[in-house]
DNA sequence: CTGTTAGCGCTTTCAT
DNA sequence: ATGAAAGCGCTAACAG
């Protein structure tokens, strides 16, 4: 008879019908070793009261829990939810679940700690393995599989997939360059994300294999944020020779740029070019259309919970993998939109005698990546880099 | 000593401290009861070796985990992800950790079954208490306490909060006929939600007390997807006397009237009004700007975890809380932007001799409304109706 | 103040 | 094919 409110338990399901815990456990686990008549009972049983197993007594016992973990910070910055949409996405069809854990907004300092301590809260717990998105450490203590995704730390101890940001980067000043910018701002990221210091390091490049001169007061601190964006074009506009070029670290700043230069009466793209990162669903949206990086998040996340899947079956099976430290990285491509075209020429200022267009820094014209960017509307892989 | 390579377990933190288990028990759940010096020397090999409790074992034991739950269906809809963004930004300050579960995209009919699951997997196990977003069926087999934002069933026996659904349409409809339309198209949500229901039913009365007749030609099926949005302009537009205006259940599929719209050389607002529903960041983003009416994701979703936290704490103390079975409904307000004016005369057609403007259904006039609207972009908070 | 002793709900040998 | 019993890591009386 089940204990008449609280949420039945195995023993409940076993005294209805007539059984053992073992049996009733059995059952649960799908084992082959019931008769075919105490199966059929049992499942009866469980299904008139309703009967749930607990997660916890279950991840406690049992080294396979069926779930992964998805450990983030904040989910304040479109990335996140991109990540958290592609995961939900992902997992959909395999014998998996997911549960997220988010941070809410702490300090850097502190996150480190917060995810170490989530990880080692699931993971062997209620969890078979973990995908943690920017990790803030470069090691984690866990004995049960792990998978950073864009990986902060360079001699990370983990498996990691993330997407080629200098890649990215380069690819941007290509085009710009190509366009014929030569003097173009940059807007940076969280200085200790490995993926900004990226991104910043293929801008510096760029400029430097064209041969223009890095100028100091062309590239802006930024946090990601909207506000970032516009307090960097203002400081832009304030200039003496200003850009006519803004590469942002991602969408939501060059979106304020954009916001920002519409403030100042600055037209885009006629008075200023702006590229994006990340190609945020916004970006498509933009007025104009932000040209931006895609990084292909979904495929990324696909990639990194396969990898993640393989691990745990890998573990149930004894072995260590020899992917445990794999660290994998993605392409992303360029996405032309409406928020760039060659600077106009300008007469209040004396003509700097430079060759046709400076010289464009990756493999491919800007042209190409200009027709590679059209198909994508049709859902075209176009890999730009690898 | 520590297990060399497994993860520490409370024996290996009472071992290396010399002292018992429980104690250790004690040390971490802050209790008095403890010397100075043993709490101290405890907390410092808890340091040293990085332990920390398993959630799964603690939970079992303890009623209390500190962690709630938040469970909804697929994130593809901008709504669940807006629910899940306030959800973590709430819960920040909190001693209160948040996990989210999704199910990936399973029909309407595993939903109820599968939300079921998780409540009873989740709650008293890993999870002091839960929120489900949209649930699917009107009672849940729970001991421990149970808040559900947008409710869909009439008779639900727990917790909810939800908004305002008919009185925010009521709002846009108050709206569009004030602006002189008559012919308003009506883009419908998923039939067995009861928001969606209730949207259609501020429709429907709004019209009613307006005078005008119902065309069910003007009434358009849709999922919430912005391909719905657009198969229904693609109807609309076909119509012998197509609608002025198009009222869509949500922002997405409001978004898919206005491509479609573009698509076909309808200009919007000149020549089609369009209102959309939920007031997602892309509706201030979209070109024009798109009217909407505002949920107030935030303060539901605030209002609903302030009451399961409340929930959680009455439990806790014993008593069954009165508040179990609050259905608590929160204000919505229109936000006026560029995509509605008065509707062009059409020469082409007699004109059918009516009073200046349609009479205006709600409390009310639409100056009053494009007044509220004003104020919004400043943060002021101006519920249009209660 | 601290240690001992029972379990929480489940899986898993080991018997039968 | 099934049951009994021993824990998983932890907390909560109850002793001392």
């Amino acid at each position: 008879m089940p204990r008449s409110r609280s949420a039945p338990t195995i023993h409940d399901v076993a005294a209805a019908a007539e059984v053992s815990v073992s049996t009733v456990s059995r059952v649960l686990n799908a084992k082959e070793d019931v008769a075919a008549a105490t199966f059929a009972r049992v499942q009866g049983v469980i299904e008139a009261l309703g009967y749930e197993s607990s997660m916890a007594a279950r991840g406690m016992r049992s080294s396979s829990t069926q779930v992964i973990g998805l450990i983030m910070p904040d989910m304040d910055h479109s990335y996140g939810i991109e990540v958290i949409k592609a995961a939900s996405r992902v997992i959909t069809g395999t014998a998996y679940d997911l549960v997220a854990m988010t941070c809410g907004s702490k300090h850097h300092a502190e996150r480190g700690r917060w995810q170490q301590q989530r990880v080692r809260r699931l993971n062997g717990t209620i969890t078979d393995g973990v995908i943690v998105v920017v990790p803030d450490v470069a090691s984690f203590d866990t004995d049960y599989p792990l998978v950073a995704i864009d990986r902060m730390v360079a001699g990370a101890t983990y498996a990691s997939v993330s997407s080629d940001n200098q890649g990215g980067a380069l690819a941007v000043m290509a085009y710009l360059l190509g366009l014929g910018h030569t003097r173009i701002g940059y807007v940076d990221g969280l200085e200790f994300l490995e993926s900004a210091a990226h991104r910043r390091a293929g801008y510096l490049a760029a400029l430097e294999a064209a041969g223009l001169p890095v100028d100091p007061s062309l590239i802006q601190p930024g946090d990601f944020k909207r506000s970032a964006g516009r307090v960097a074009m203002r400081h832009f506009a304030a200039l003496a020779d200003p850009p006519t070029a803004i590469f942002a670290c991602n969408d939501d700043m060059a979106l304020g740029v954009m916001e920002e230069a519409q403030l100042l009466g600055i037209k885009v793209p006629e008075a200023l070019s702006v590229v994006g990162y990340d190609n945020v669903p916004e970006a498509a949206n933009a007025r104009p259309a932000l040209t931006s990086v895609d990084q292909g998040i979904e495929p990324m996340v696909q990639m990194a919970i396969e990898l993640l899947l393989e691990l745990i079956s890998g573990r149930e099976r004894g072995g260590d993998s020899a992917r445990m430290q794999e660290q994998i990285k993605m392409p992303s491509r360029l996405v032309v939109r409406d928020s760039c075209m060659t600077p106009a020429p300008r007469p209040d200022r004396q003509m700097p005698s430079r060759k046709a267009t400076a010289k464009p820094v990756a493999a491919q014209p800007a042209t190409a990546q200009q027709a590679t960017a059209k198909s994508i509307k049709k859902g075209g892989e176009a890999p730009l880099h690898a």
